[in-house]
DNA sequence: GCTAAACCTTCCCATCAAGGGAAGGTCAAC
DNA sequence: GTTGACCTTCCCTTGATGGGAAGGTTTAGC
């Protein structure tokens, strides 16, 4: 199978299919003749693994160990709960950022009147002045 | 004030300043006789605009358009509320994406022993399985 | 059996906001 | 007047992804 029929049949584009390849994330697919890369049905699957990973928001290298505790029959669950549990706490960690940026920007955009007169408490907030909502060094 | 100063100052760090001034975010600072980037009071402000909207997630060309708009004092603040809202929507769009990648992991998680033994369902997911939790095509 | 289209290959470039580091010029303290 | 701390510009790297060029291969139509 070409990279067009592996890219459609797994939901991952042909150029990332190749950046895997290329970053040791897959072993480097076979070859045709004419030096088109042939794709397995394992390839395939783990091609899928990896766009289910990459869903869940690990990275690269976080899939490049799981691939090989996937591959590992005698892996220990706990290294992949291990890896799981260090990855959701980075997702809560970034949630709660942004939703401190989105809560701060939600109420400065709610005291904003948004009509034609310059006035704007988004603008003074940005300028530096105190609105009682600003993030204060804990 | 030379940019070291001027970093110390504003809490924007001396790469960050040429950056910005680089991108034409802020105009190009003025020089001493040696070269020297010299930093008025304005050009402070200007920086510490910009590091509180970074804080809240805004990008370079947004912030670049909110300095201009802060400048001029025939602004409508309308215009400023709809960048705010426009951003608050992306912002509420990756916080919804990234919760539901923490549910679906914090669900695989708790779902999985974490001991000596390799059955896992996180990897069971991630291979495709079915649990009842993976997304669905909506 | 030829041709054109569709596909593949590699290679380089861009994104975005930041940092690293080299080579060389300037300034300040002692 | 030397030394060390600072500044300057320039280029490289990050991470996951896409764009596009130049050129080779395969396939479908005739």
């Amino acid at each position: 199978m070409n990279i067009g029929k592996a890219a459609q049949a797994t939901g991952v584009s042909a150029k990332m299919i190749r950046y895997y390849e290329a970053q040791g994330l897959i072993r480097p697919a076979d070859r045709t003749e004419g030096n088109y890369r042939d794709f397995s049905e394992r390839d395939l699957n783990d091609l899928r693994f990896i766009r289910r990973a990459r869903g869940l928001g690990f990275s690269i290298e976080e899939i490049s160990r799981l691939l090989s505790l996937w591959r590992d029959d005698a892996r220990p669950s706990r290294e992949v709960k291990a890896m799981a549990q260090k990855h959701l706490e980075d997702l809560d960690a970034r949630i709660r950022e942004m939703r401190e940026m989105a809560d701060t920007l939600r109420h400065l955009a709610h005291c904003c009147a948004g009509d034609d007169r310059p006035d704007c408490p988004i603008l003074s907030d940005l300028a530096g002045a105190p609105t009682g909502q600003e993030q204060r060094a804990d």
